[in-house]
DNA sequence: TTGGCTGCCTTTTTT
DNA sequence: AGGCAGCCAA
């Protein structure tokens, strides 16, 4: 029986716990405060479950299971007592002494595994964690994504299940080239088995840790299945020679590791003694067993997700993790997190009335004090065109009102869709990034140098040497190259070695001139490595491989290349500098590889954001733009057929819904161009699952004249009609002329800046990446004009344009749909174009094409 | 061996 | 519409 100043400090402790913690409201605090056993944590959209992590570590490494113990390391005085309490009245810090006695057995930060799916939710994890704790303690709890805490964990232990430590992340292409290769060796007909379905299938097995040996004894009835077993042991065998792991391999091969091996097992389950995993609806089986795996020593393993917000079925996510936990982890508690304080209320409404219409849910209903704020808008466009000018409309009214172009997201179910946004957006001059679709390290430069990069780290890397040895053409042809493999296959070494030796080989004597050429440029290059910094290294390579020379020659194309090549030389000296002494060329490879678009998303910069509702998840704008809400669009035809398709595209459809704070604007069209056919879809289905009562509708002009005829002039300088004229016909063929060259290929992804400044080539991103700031990504910020500029059949194989030439002078007062009004400070001729710089009211200076700007020439009255 | 061309095919979402 | 593979000609 505790005496009672003991009972006193012990229920002064927990106020003080507690008090550590008001800003959270009672069910966040009790989350926190639930430190041991397993947890799950059921966070609706836009409910603080971010900030409920983050405290409930600081928690954890605080204080740690002292709230509502009754464990004491020492027995109290009433002077603690008293110094408790004047710490509180204070509200100064405690010392380190008071804090040895409130705490109960509290975490070193590195006892505690934050997972979570993208690097930049792990990087804002850390930043927020560095804040609370300061930066040392913050710093060093281990927070990233399940691959590069697998990456992490196999450095260390790959050899125990037989890999070199040092092995070779691949990427879905070298993936495919594998996969190729052995088609071609088994003689397997790809119509019959497309590559893409069999590396789709072979990632099924993995992501349910069946091995090729486990798939192969369950004897395979059907051919198709047999096939694939074949293989995926064909597959399987050749990244292990190769020492190498896919993505899902990264998974895989930890689990087994640890399932394997006690001592590793142990090893871990000591060292991480709470788990944290984050967006658990998206977790396949594979990792789940890898949480449990982890888990198995304290338990201490807390789980937040969302059914609701489940998107990731097609890669392998099974929502059971989130449905069976309380069952698979016994004596698991619940929490839900309802409170919304994130959207309207008639935003929630809309996103509740639609996620309503799914079954096997764990069923919760958000809700919010924020206001109602304005019904959910819905307008009906056109034509893609229409809706793409619509949301410009739009945008310029925020702005007007005081809003940022940040603020602003474009949303679309598939990337395909950005096409028509972006090319409107190019041409009105609203500045704007794309994130998604191609990456950075996706393009086929960045990923040849970086496979000559791989191949000096690992000359056993036989898919990337095939990737390069010809690239730039060295007259190296297939058929050399297939009798390298062949020799190299016989011998059992890597094919570098047979290169090495071309000239012993009577078989390849009539290249081995041009083999030993390429050998001897790898040794220097190898050489090299050792000797200059990593970022002078990069570029030797990108000058001694030839690959320069080669795409000088080419025109623009190759000169976007380059450009490319260039950001990579900067993201490696970035990685360079941010690693110093611990910088290695496998380091920086091994970024690249786990590295996603989203992670370098700033939102510092200035710019509407346009992507994928996938890639928005986690995200949330003030204003939202869910486009494309058509039946055959959103959801898309594949799913109509299946029950359970059909519920993840509504989740997709929730999801998209929540991520908007105080504005949602979905738009559907009349009409669409899609897969290179034009096609008249109905609105959504989602659509009419909206309360209509929160909703507010409006359509195209378009649709209510009957379409074209007003406006035919545009909205050229000098044409009357102006601003309503702005709508009809001429959007269209504009577009089509448009789309003809303008930022359709390399470099002008990201849109095109303001003229402000602030808008360096550095990069998006390179602030909130922990680890590397490769936000050199896609496309450097550059301006629409040159990106326009290079394509002057734009220009003059329009059909005549169909208007004068914009007669902008340098003090020209204009009115610009979206910016307002501004004076033309500078007017560059261009392919026929002006390049037309204004220095508007409001948000000062931009660039903008004069033809296809839309704003108009106005004289002061 | 190369490069250019045609004609095919594919169209979701990504660590 | 656009990308890619495979074919053919040099």
């Amino acid at each position: 029986m505790p005496d009672a100043i003991t009972q006193e400090y012990l229920t002064l402790r927990d106020r003080y716990i507690e008090s550590c913690f008001a800003n959270l409201n009672p069910v966040q605090r009790q989350a926190v405060f639930t430190t041991e056993g397993p947890l799950l944590i059921l966070a609706g959209a836009g409910s603080g479950k971010t900030t409920v992590l983050v405290n409930r570590i600081a928690n954890i490494i605080r204080f740690g299971k002292a709230h509502g113990s009754a464990v004491l390391s020492r027995p109290v005085t009433r002077a603690d007592i008293d110094h408790l309490k004047a710490t509180m009245e204070s509200r100064r810090a405690p010392s380190q002494d008071q804090l040895r006695l409130l705490a109960v057995e509290p975490a070193r930060p590195w006892n505690v595994l934050a997972i979570t799916f993208t690097n930049k939710a792990a990087g804002e994890l850390k930043e927020r964690l560095k804040n609370m704790l300061g930066d040392t303690v913050g710093g060093d709890v281990n927070a990233s994504t399940f691959h590069s805490a697998c990456v992490r964990i196999l450095r260390r232990d790959a050899e125990r299940i037989g890999f070199p430590n040092s092995f070779t992340i691949y990427d879905s292409d070298d993936q495919l080239r594998v996969i190729k290769q052995i088609y071609k060796e088994l003689m397997i007909d790809d119509k019959f088995l497309p590559p893409k379905s069999a590396i789709s299938r072979i990632s099924g097995f993995k992501d349910k840790l069946l091995s090729a040996a486990d798939v192969a004894a369950e004897a395979p009835s059907d051919t198709k299945a047999a096939l694939v077993s074949k293989i995926y042991t064909a597959y399987a065998a050749r990244l292990r020679t190769a020492g190498a792991m896919d993505f899902d391999d990264l998974i895989f091969h930890t689990v087994r590791m640890l399932q394997k091996d006690a001592e590793a097992r142990e090893y871990y389950q000591k060292k991480f003694r709470y788990i944290v995993v984050d967006e658990y609806q998206d977790t396949s089986v594979a990792q789940f067993h890898l949480v449990r795996l982890l888990a198995g020593g304290t338990r201490n393993v807390c789980v937040v997700g969302d059914d609701d917000q489940s998107i990731y079925k097609f890669r392998g996510a099974t929502i059971e993790n989130i449905l069976n936990f309380e069952e698979v982890f016994k004596g698991a508690r619940t929490i839900r997190l309802e409170q919304n304080y994130r959207s309207t209320s008639n935003i929630l409404d809309a996103a509740n009335s639609v996620i309503r219409n799914n079954n096997g849910r764990k069923g919760k209903t958000l809700w919010t004090e924020n206001g109602t704020g304005d019904k959910v808008h819905h307008y009906t466009a056109a034509s893609e065109q229409d809706e793409a000018s619509h949301i410009a409309d739009i945008i310029g009214q925020n702005l007007r009102a005081g809003a940022r172009l940040r603020d602003h997201a474009v949303l679309y179910r598939m990337n395909a869709q950005s096409n028509p946004v972006e090319t409107y957006f190019a041409r009105a001059g609203i500045p704007y990034r794309i994130v998604g679709g191609q990456r950075f390290f996706d393009r086929k430069e960045v990923k040849d140098i970086n496979s000559y990069l791989a191949v000096i780290v690992n000359p056993r890397d036989d898919v990337r040497l095939r990737r390069i040895i010809n690239e730039p053409a060295r007259k190296i042809g297939p058929t050399t190259v297939d009798k390298i493999a062949e020799l190299a296959a016989g011998r059992g070494v890597p094919m570098l070695q047979i290169i090495s030796e071309a000239a012993t080989y009577p078989a390849l004597s009539r290249s081995a001139s041009a083999l030993n050429s390429f050998y001897e440029m790898y040794r220097e290059l190898c050489d090299l490595s050792v000797t200059l910094p990593l970022d002078e290294f990069a570029g030797e390579v990108i000058r001694k491989t030839g690959y320069e020379a080669m795409l000088k020659a080419q025109k623009e194309e190759g000169e976007a290349r380059l450009e490319n090549l260039g950001q990579l030389v900067n993201s490696v000296k970035t990685y360079a500098d941010q690693n110093g002494e611990e910088a290695t060329l496998s380091g920086f490879l091994e970024e690249v590889a786990l590295i996603a678009d989203i992670d370098s998303y700033d939102e510092e910069n200035d710019t509407v954001t346009l992507m994928t509702i996938h890639s928005a998840k986690g995200l949330e704008f003030p204003y939202v733009f869910l486009i494309g809400m058509e039946d055959g669009v959103f959801p898309g035809d594949l799913v109509r057929y299946s029950e359970e398709d059909m519920e993840e595209e509504r989740r997709l459809c929730y999801v998209g819904i929540t991520r908007a704070k105080k504005e949602l604007y979905l738009s559907s069209s009349r009409s669409r161009m899609i897969f290179g056919q034009t096609r008249r879809n109905p609105p959504s289905c989602f659509l009419s699952e909206i309360d209509p009562a929160v909703m507010d509708e409006s359509e195209s002009p378009e649709l209510a004249s009957g379409g074209f005829g007003a406006g035919y002039g545009s909205f050229g300088a000098g044409v009357p009609g102006g601003r309503s004229g702005y709508s009809g016909a001429s959007r269209g063929y504009l577009n089509r002329e448009y789309n003809a060259g303008f930022g359709s290929r390399y470099g002008s992804r990201s849109g095109f800046a303001a003229t402000g400044g602030h808008e360096s080539p550095r990069g998006p991103g390179a602030r909130t990446l922990p680890s590397g700031g490769f936000g050199a990504g896609y496309g450097s910020s550059r301006q629409s004009a040159p990106a326009g500029a290079g394509s002057s059949t734009l220009l003059s194989t329009a059909p005549a344009a169909k208007k004068p030439a914009a007669g902008y002078a340098p003090g020209d007062l204009v009115d610009h749909k979206v910016f307002g009004r501004g004076k033309v400070i500078k007017v560059t001729p261009m392919a026929g174009d002006s390049l037309v710089e204004i220095q508007f009211d409001r948000v000062g200076v931009k660039k903008t094409l004069a033809n296809y700007a839309p704003m108009t020439k106005f004289t002061e009255t």
